[in-house]
DNA sequence: ACTTCTCTCTACCAATTGGTAGAGGATCGT
DNA sequence: ACGATCCTCTACCAATTGGTAGAGAGAAGT
């Protein structure tokens, strides 16, 4: 079999919590979708809970491996920047659930948080550090690391994923429009980072 | 009664859709909280789909009104930026739920997305027309006011909202904190927008 | 042939969901 | 005094929720 009925669940389930969220996802609909019955899924995970807290380590990892990867490339700058912005926006074209599901597990009161954390907090502090050093290089506008990285974080998260809003904007949400997206962004980007 | 139970039922969904979401939120949780029972909740509103966009109105109107007192000052340039990101972040920290109910309507296949659009539609032109005429007049870096328009709401509203993200990333979310992160966040757009 | 393990199923459950029907108590204008 | 209107309630409902118990099929190892 090209892919086993765990990794099925998975798949179905991040697009599931990733779209409709965690409360709007039903075990009932998560099986009927892949054409086997519930207590199937409630076979290879004890609980919901456990289902997407599986899918939360799945996609963090995914994420992180898109980061570390980049930063092995240790290009500097702004370039740096700019090729992780596009690969983010990569991810967010081909999978936009998985950054669906980053903004589900963001949200307030949410419990898998620390879950996220424990993955992402590697590559967070790397990036800061990064932002730090270029910073004293010279190589970038001096400002609070986290804060300016709190502020990348969003604005790309963002235009990445705010489908609905584009749409209300009249903003084309085709794969031409996603590419006009990530141009301006990283324009954007760059005008705010560029040193002084 | 200061209060009416109408008002009340909106202050409450208004809360629970915001941080809780559609889904997460049942008539049981909230009229309990109100101390009243979920049929008195039934009386006001025929669903609590009925509910939800009673709430997204009355919230569209109050972040219309923030708009429109702001736009009607005339104020131009980055001053201008600058006063809506302040008035914006004082309605983050005010009544968070009401931007948490923007993100919960924002969500892909919410069915009220029409709802917001229509009482945002004028001022998102209103906006679109401003940044393009402090384009011409050279009072900002030119680019696609559309897409411009985009990135500021997603990192404005990401910046106000992401509470969780930034306790994960170790920033305070005290009073103090919100007030260093619109700093942060003002410098940012500045460097962004101002002329070459 | 037999057991064991892996997997998917049927059958069932208590709790909760959004929603309906209608009783009963105020408060009102007449 | 009287009906009408406004409001909140009790009682109930079918459907759906996440989850449990355990049967049975198939393959694998012995």
């Amino acid at each position: 079999m090209a892919e086993s009925t765990r990794e099925r669940i998975l798949d179905a389930a991040l697009r599931a919590f990733g779209t409709e969220g965690f409360a709007a996802t039903s075990l009932d609909a998560l099986a009927t979708e892949l054409g086997i019955r519930k207590q199937t899924v409630l076979y290879y995970f004890p609980s919901k809970q456990a289902i997407f807290e599986a899918v939360v380590d799945h996609a963090a990892s995914d994420l992180v491996k898109v980061f570390e990867e980049q930063a092995a490339r240790g290009i500097g700058g702004l370039d740096q920047v700019e090729a992780i912005v596009k690969r983010v926006f990569r991810l967010a074209v081909r999978r936009p659930q998985l950054l669906g599901l980053i903004r589900e597990v963001t949200r307030p009161g949410s419990l898998s948080i620390d879950r996220l954390s424990a993955h992402t907090a590697p590559i967070f502090d790397r990036a800061r550090d990064f932002l730090q050093r270029e910073m004293d290089a010279g190589r970038m506008r001096s400002s609070d690391p986290e804060m300016l990285l709190l502020s990348l974080y969003s604005t790309v998260v963002g235009v990445a994923t705010e489908l609905e809003v584009q749409r209300a904007m009249g903003i084309s949400d085709s794969l031409r429009g996603a590419v006009a997206r990530r141009q301006e962004l990283i324009r954007f980007l760059r005008a705010a980072l560029e040193p002084a």
